[in-house]
DNA sequence: ATGTATGCAAACCATTTGCAATGAC
DNA sequence: GTCATTGCAAATGGTTTGCATACAT
């Protein structure tokens, strides 16, 4: 990951809390830096597990406190997976897609360049893009093969007891 | 709404209770009609309203079987706002995106007909892409505008204090 | 000194689970 | 008759909330 999109996001922050007039605590940034630490998708969980790694353990009120400021300030994304709530920080470089199995729920990243930049030159109305998430749905594979192995299985034991 | 999108899913439904050697309760059936009558987004909530008011009372449990089975069977989408779950059947013609903005979680749909393009003719990997979703995150104008008065204000106050 | 932010624990609420009853085949 | 599916109620677990305390300004 670019550095610089990690201190992007510190100025991003440090304005805020000059701006609003709010206060620069120590869990704020070390919040910010165990995000860019993790790189990629992550659990509440792991995040408090990496902060107690760094011995910087911090409370899980104040965990959705931040994520939840940090939302606002369009420096993380929020995503909600079949096996829970995942958030990630936005990357400007090479933004992913995320192409995900309805029947077995995995999650695949994928590139999609055409995608990224019809999203990018879209003209919005009234609104400010900072960034997006996609998510394409369909069959992976090998849930595919095994359905189509499955519904035969099923078929023959119908006949037999016919 | 074309009706035969409904019917699809009807087909896809059949389809499934037939190959897999699985049961045609009129629950199934019924919730698809709800679905399908509904349109657009929906909370279980709702749903469960709908079919209360059609006469038809299913429990909770039931419903969300189905909404897992529909998920499964590419039928419905499932999404995830500020303000809880929605869900939503795929529409075939003219598929929207989502504008959501990170500070009142606003969510309005859009057009973007050069991304949908992009996404139906890219070529997926050992995938069968059935639908996607695009949530498009930024900051609406009047959080815009609301956001640099309030930080207005408060500076004022800071200096004043000093 | 002021009032924002944190931490803790309790409350909340959407979703899941276990199990008995139902009913589709 | 068999076994998938439903309905109910209890359990679960992620997220929010209330309030006292700490601390950034």
């Amino acid at each position: 990951m670019n550095n610089s999109v990690r201190e992007k996001a510190y100025r991003k922050l440090d304005a805020y809390i000059e701006e609003s007039n709010r206060r620069k605590t120590p869990e704020r940034y070390a919040i910010l830096d165990a995000i860019y630490d993790i790189k990629g998708h992550f659990s509440v969980e792991q995040l408090k597990e990496k902060l107690n790694n760094a011995h910087f353990p911090v409370s899980r009120a104040t965990l959705f406190n931040s994520l939840k400021l940090f939302q606002e300030l369009s420096i993380i994304v929020r995503h909600n997976f079949r096996d829970g709530t995942r958030y990630e920080a936005y990357m400007t470089d090479e933004p992913k897609c995320h192409q995900i199995c309805n029947v077995c729920n995995k999650v695949t990243e994928i590139s999609i360049p055409m995608v990224v930049s019809a999203i990018d030159n879209h003209r919005y109305k009234r609104f400010r893009k900072e960034g997006f998430s996609l998510y394409v749905y369909g069959i992976c594979s090998s849930c595919q093969a095994r359905l189509t192995r499955e519904r035969k299985k099923e078929n023959s034991k119908k006949k037999n007891r016919k």
